[in-house]
DNA sequence: GTTAGGTGACGTATCGTTAATTCACCGTAG
DNA sequence: CTACGGTGAATTAACGATACGTCACCTAAC
């Protein structure tokens, strides 16, 4: 491995100079002359800066981690676009963690954490972390930034109340009146969407149906729309808290004979080319969620700087419905 | 920060000590009650090794990167589970990539292979990878292992062309003649399914039609089904290359108006989730790609300790028919 | 002719960890 | 009584990069 040592020897000078050729040190200076040989030397031998030295020195390493809940999970597709494109652009790398690895007490939490593997951290749905990992997380010196909503820490967000309103509204607009809420999980923004809903089924002067919060996943689905038929009144347009979810509604609908859009509108929450796919194409509620990555790193950059970030919903960039197949008007039967 | 010099201190004994506690140094001896002081202090003080220290001391930093195509893939999914799980086992850390970001040149890639970053590298898909890249990583020193098969590197695969037999040997069981092959990109495992088909086919006295490989991805499932239309003798049934093609064939059937299974069986290559969660339920071939993710990671760890590491495919899981509704008998019509 | 200030560069301590070398002490064998 | 081997530990030299303190030299102002 060339070093510095290397260069300075083969360039004539000490290394000093070396490393304030690479860091352009304002402290030590040298002539241009100087410079270009030391450039020179470092291009013949290939030399490459020691990321662990450059860590040991300056305790920082130059990564972040992105600690997202299913790293399977395709909506999480343009947050890594984001998230990978910001840390370039400051220069940094990302090391990416499934929330499944955060069970307390794990290698990969502890080494995160304390060992000074990383210089801050992404997370996405702080309910995934059990207590302990918290007061872990919370203990530690690094700085940690949260892409929901957190009581605790640092956060950046997306406008997920209005993607709920956004939805409902476009169901409501084609004049269905019963419309039922189904899936999602615990986190905070699963129930945001769910408030927005609330919010427009009673600013139409409609009783909203109660949330069938059934979880996450193409189960939660399926699960959900059978319970939505079970409803006093069945519903004529569903709003989905979730894209896998999505496809669930569309095959418990296929399997129990009701036809979407014809007996049955969706709109789902989220958007990832396959909605485009699937048939029919569901309409779906784009999020953000490349501009959320961005916006994370940044935020998170911030305090790694020790400076101030505030924390809230970015608002440069709204959710937006994309309209396919998936929800018709209601026609008087 | 909690360092060894801390302990020492507080513990009343020397860092060797403390060093030779942590990582069970033969050469320092130490009494058991001096070992249970050190224990002890570490305990009180949470200390927490510096990554960054060991790193530079032992010109190793206990990560190994995984470089993957799209890392949104759901094909992926069992695969990075298994080799996060054996990398932990190891001790280790993933670094995930994404081969977008390996075009040469970018700060990713060098980082990667030259400033110390990671212990070694494990790829899948070598195609994509432009040649400055792939000479850049055969000139670093690290071990690089690649997940299918690599003309040039180690490598570890899993048998695809078996699977390219058994979804063909299923449709041929269940009397269908005229079976067409759609889909793949460039990459061997892909071309590797292909001849699986061709070796069926021909096995069966049939003539293998020529493959559609129109690409990668739900489009390329959609084109492939029209272009196999075209074909002189309509097909009855396919064998799709890939999961999110699948996806874009059955997408396509519908909106021509073949139904499927009735008058079109589907079989696709690679399992998720999503497959049984469409409708129809779609029948593919199971990968062991979870014992991939194991297997890269074990015999990576074999390079990485200086030691051979035989290249071939893994034999101790095979890919396996999970039978859903996309597929059925072709009666006499 | 002396000195102040600027320019160009060097030497070295430091980050935390590891491991080779050295060392002090004690009991025992010769 | 001395030499010796074993035990338990300390000292210290790396690993590579960075930045502070220092210094030699030159020019120009007084």
């Amino acid at each position: 491995m060339t070093t510095q040592r290397d260069i300075a020897r083969t360039a004539g000078v000490s290394v000093a100079v070396v490393s304030a050729v690479i860091n352009g040190t304002a402290h030590t200076r040298m002539s241009e002359a100087t410079r270009a040989r030391v450039i020179q030397a470092m291009e013949n031998l290939d030399y490459q800066p020691n990321q662990a030295a450059r860590s040991l020195r300056l305790n920082r390493t130059g990564m972040i981690a992105l600690i997202l809940h299913k790293l399977d999970n395709p909506v999480y597709s343009h947050l890594l676009r984001g998230v990978y494109g910001a840390a370039a652009e400051h220069g940094g790398t990302v090391l990416l963690g499934d929330a499944e690895m955060m069970r307390s007490g794990s290698q990969f939490v502890t080494r995160l954490l304390s060992q000074g593997t990383v210089d801050g951290i992404l997370i996405r749905d702080n309910s995934l972390f059990d207590d302990d990992v918290l007061a872990e997380l919370r203990s530690h010196p690094k700085p940690i930034l949260s892409l929901d909503y957190a009581r605790d820490h640092p956060w950046v967000g997306i406008d997920d109340c209005r993607a709920g309103e956004i939805a409902t509204r476009f169901l409501l607009n084609l004049h269905h009146r019963r419309i039922v809420f189904i899936g999602g999980a615990t986190g905070y923004a699963f129930r945001q969407r769910y408030l927005g809903y609330q919010q427009e089924m009673q600013r139409a002067g409609l009783e909203p149906a109660p949330h069938l919060a059934t979880g996450f996943g193409e189960q939660a689905g399926s699960d959900g729309l059978r319970q939505a038929l079970q409803l006093a009144a069945a519903p004529t347009a569903v709003v989905v808290n979730n894209i896998m979810s999505a496809v669930g509604v569309l095959a418990a609908a296929r399997d129990l004979g009701i036809s979407v859009p014809d007996q049955l509108s969706v709109v789902g929450i989220h958007d990832v080319g396959l909605m485009e796919h699937l048939r029919p194409a569901v309409t779906a509620v784009r999020m953000p969620m490349y501009e959320l990555g961005q916006a994370g790193v940044h935020a998170l950059y911030e305090l790694m700087a020790g400076r101030h970030c505030t924390s809230g919903i970015i608002t440069d960039y709204e959710p937006e419905l994309v309209v396919r197949d998936s929800a018709t008007a209601l026609t008087d039967a």
